[in-house]
RNA sequence: GCCGGGAUGGCGGAAUUGGUAGACGCGAGGGACUUAAAAUCCCUUGAGAGCAAUCUCGUGAGGGUUCGAUUCCCUCUCCUGGCACCA
């Protein structure tokens, strides 16, 4: 017999799939829609990665699944080809953005069809498209008009390096995400969405979504919610308040100081009264010239005092001082606090440093040790006194609100998402800038903007993005007026573009709307989505912002895109994190033409749950390539009519229910290895029967297509496997066993073991445990006590001398 | 510090959600085939004791509930993801 070509048989039939469009579902009149999608790659030069490459594979395994069960499947395709990723790549190298874009979607489209997934290549997306662009922009001007696209002057993450303006959610550990430069703060005007407003919807949504609890827990923290009041202390002699934000409004009466960041407009307006400002302004520039990392290392209070100023404490008009403090953040609440020293660690730390009075308000804690904040009830909290802290705070919130001193506040961690990027490669900010009219958004009639074909598009660094120089695109005309106008120069962030794609799969060429609202409805949302979790707070919540937002356009009902979204865990090479200076990356590609994508893609989901970091090894996928041979050599024994053996037909029916059960969890691993059960059954078994042995290639299929797909052909089908449902029904007779294995314990542990009828009833199965020769010598000389039946699993007896 | 997830053989990982711990795969050892190797096939493979039937121990540690705990409860250790001088 000849050995499997798995290189040749797998070319043949992706190849196939994409021409006979097996995978091409008509979306209009499909009866039974299911959407299966993973996240769309950004073309690297490198190629597909082993990463992206998993999440596809889940996703397709799931798609082909669905697929054979007579489902009408859409798994599209696309591009996420804009933005700084790639232009950083073409900088490099020294080319034009488009041509290495060209080049690069033109690499992954060939990698990924020959892995042979399900994917409808027809209905392809690429964000780097005008009539893609076009609807990107149409979202900045819908938000725009709704007010939730606004500029502001506002302190940001300038990356040197990159030498645009970030959004917080791209800095991470206080470094730039894409570079790893370390960010300035620059005060700059720039292009905001208010994702803010949605913060509470986006984080009650969470609750009943059907996503992975790390993604989930990942979106809480970044959203940041915590309850409490805003309490305002006014100074004394003057007309000016400081605000301050606290969860502890009942420990007011502890209030003995307050401390300003170092931002905060106040001490500008404060100025004159300031006698000591010089040494305040010392101390602002020395803050200043800190990064953002040594200002949170180094946890060592420092701060000044403000001199000739005092503030009032509302609850007992005591006088306290003013500070400022790099310990206080302008960008949490609002910029300043109220210091409790005997309850809050760091405000003790800096009362300790700069010998400030500490005023006990709770008891039950060690003051002379350290601060606490503790549960205890109030004491020296005058109309507080005896009650307990959720008491206290009620009590007090009221008695704020009332007196007018403050009121019940909700802060959040989450700010509003700066778009505006001073580069080239991205969707230019559909705004143009009017004398005489303002500022005006572009009208839907007049996208896109395109993005010009200049030659001078590398960053200029000076706070404005290349366009500014693109003379023929920044003059322009105002929409409203006529008169000559110009436009914004800077582009929208990457991760706009890909906050919507999936809207546009159903859809990619409709130039009416941004998606066919009528397909829409039968589409979305999507079923299935998988990808990495290093997405849960930059791609998923703004996902979840636009999406909330077309269904405040009535354009959809409702808030949540996906169904069901699963964070894939990352392939790690032999135990380590794979990386090109490392050398141990894993091309899919090399190990396609190695094992055969069949095998590669098999073992990718046989190595563990799908959420967890899992070990690629050498030595392992050869055993799933030995499972795929192991499989194709079986069509030797298959004959048009046999009588299976009862073993076989069995193991073949509970097959079925187990793999489709596993599906469902997205346990793909155990189903792996239940095939294989099967698979070492047949083995074993003298002939197969053609009915039999089609629906074995049937349930293979999701993990083994091309060698499913050639070997139902050899049988004598002249479609495809994937065209129809294929997915075999199973027998809930041939399942059952007549037999089953009973175990035996004594007091926990097992004495025998049984073979006995499977509807034996309790009692039979208790005296016929008491009758076997081993269970009788644990028995001898001991009082029964309980005596317990577990229906086709086990009978347990608890003895006692 | 707060909030998630986790810890099971030499390794990756199973275990019907309280019922035979270690499925499946890798690796390792032994054997068959071969002049030889590779490939393939067969057997063994948690630890310890025993010629053996068999017994004891064993799911990060320690308690608890139960006839019975990898699974539930309490305490702790370590790994990992997110947030963080967050007021």
């Amino acid at each position: 017999m000849e050995k499997y070509n798995y290189n040749k048989t797998e070319k043949k039939w992706s190849q196939k799939w994409v021409e006979d469009k097996t995978f091409t579902p008509d979306l209009k009149n499909a009866k039974d829609p299911y959407y299966a999608l993973f996240m769309f790659p950004y073309p690297s030069a490198e190629g597909l990665h082993i990463g992206n490459f998993y999440a596809f594979v889940c996703t397709d395994v799931m798609a082909k699944y669905k697929k054979l069960q007579g489902k009408d499947v859409f798994e599209p395709f696309g591009f996420d080809a804009f933005g700084m990723h790639l232009e950083n790549y073409a900088l490099k190298i020294g080319e034009r953005p488009q041509a290495v874009e060209a080049r690069t979607t033109k690499n992954f489209r060939k990698q990924a069809q020959s892995a042979g997934l399900s994917c409808d290549y027809t209905r392809e997306v690429d964000t780097t498209k005008p009539e893609y662009y076009k609807w990107t922009q149409w979202l900045f001007t819908k938000l725009f008009e709704k007010d939730l696209a606004y500029q502001k002057e506002a302190l940001l993450n300038w990356c040197p390096s990159c030498q645009t303006v970030l959004a917080d959610e791209q800095i991470e550990d206080g470094i730039c995400e894409r570079c790893n430069a370390q960010p300035e703060k620059k005060t700059m005007k720039q292009w905001f969405f208010r994702i803010t407003a949605y913060a509470d919807k986006m984080l009650e949504g969470l609750e009943d979504m059907d996503w992975s609890e790390i993604t989930k827990a990942a979106q809480k923290n970044w959203i940041g919610k915590s309850e409490g009041a805003e309490v305002e202390f006014r100074i004394k002699n003057l007309e000016s308040r400081i605000k301050v934000f606290t969860t502890r409004p009942d420990t007011l009466f502890g209030v003995t100081y307050m401390v300003l960041a170092t931002e905060h407009s106040l001490i500008k307006n404060l100025k004159l009264r300031i006698k000591n400002y010089q040494e305040v302004q010392a101390y602002i520039k020395k803050t200043e010239a800190k990064s953002e990392l040594e200002r949170t290392e180094n946890k060592e209070k420092t701060g000044v005092k403000l001199e000739g100023v005092y503030a009032v404490n509302p609850v007992n008009n005591e006088k306290i001082s003013i500070w400022i403090a790099d310990y206080v953040m302008m960008g949490y609440g609002t910029g300043a606090i109220m210091a409790v020293p005997a309850h809050d660690e760091r405000d003790y730390e800096f009362a300790k440093k700069f010998d400030l009075p500490i005023v006990e308000v709770l008891s039950g804690g060690n003051i002379e040790k350290e601060a606490y904040i503790g549960d205890g009830n109030h004491i020296n909290s005058g109309f507080l006194n005896g009650l307990n802290k959720e008491n206290a705070i009620k009590k007090i919130t009221d008695w704020l609100e009332e007196k007018k001193f403050g009121k019940k506040e909700v802060n959040y961690r989450l700010r509003d998402w700066c778009i505006s990027r001073q580069r080239y490669w991205g969707p230019p900010v559909p705004v143009v800038y009017c004398e005489k009219c303002g500022i005006l958004s572009v009208p839907e009639k007049d996208l896109p903007v395109m993005l010009p074909e200049t030659q001078e598009w590398e960053p200029s660094g000076d706070g404005r993005g290349p366009l500014a120089k693109v003379d023929e695109f920044m003059n322009t005309k105002c929409p409203k007026c006529g008169e000559p106008a110009v436009r914004e120069a800077d582009v929208m962030d990457n991760f706009l573009d890909s906050a919507w794609y999936f809207f546009r799969y159903i859809s990619p060429s409709n130039s009416e709307a941004i998606f066919d609202a009528k397909l829409g409805k039968k589409w979305l949302p999507v079923d299935l989505y998988v990808g990495g979790n290093e997405h849960a707070v930059l791609h998923l919540m703004y996902t979840r912002f636009i999406t909330m937002f077309l269904h405040d356009l009535d354009l959809i009902d409702f808030n949540n895109p996906f169904k069901k979204f699963r964070a894939n865990g990352m392939i790690l090479k032999d135990g380590k994190k794979m990386s090109k200076s490392k050398g141990n990356v894993i091309s899919p590609e090399e190990y396609g033409k190695k094992v055969g994508y069949d095998a590669l893609k098999t073992y990718l989901l046989f190595l563990g749950p799908l959420s967890e970091d899992r070990s690629f090894t050498d030595t392992g996928v050869q055993g799933t390539k030995r499972w795929v041979e192991k499989v194709y050599k079986l069509k030797e024994k298959v004959l048009d009519k046999y009588d299976d053996s009862e073993e076989a037909a069995r193991k073949l029916h509970q097959t079925i229910k187990v793999v489709g059960e596993n599906f469902e969890e997205q346990k793909y691993n155990t189903a792996v290895a239940r095939l294989m059960e099967l698979t070492n059954v047949f083995v074993q078994a003298k002939n197969i029967s053609k009915e039999n042995w089609k629906k074995y290639l049937a349930i293979i299929a999701p993990f083994t297509p091309a060698l499913a797909e050639e070997l139902w052909r050899e049988f004598g089908n002249k479609t495809s496997i994937f065209s129809g449902r294929n997915w075999p029904d199973y027998d809930k007779k041939s399942i059952k066993e007549e037999t089953v294995g009973i175990v035996v314990q004594i007091n926990g542990k097992v004495r025998d073991k049984l073979k006995l009828n499977a509807d034996i009833s309790e009692a039979d199965a208790i005296k016929k445990a008491k009758e076997s020769e081993k269970v009788k010598k644990w028995l001898f000389d001991k009082e029964i006590i309980k005596e317990i039946y577990v229906k086709g699993k086990l009978v347990s007896l608890a003895v006692k001398d």
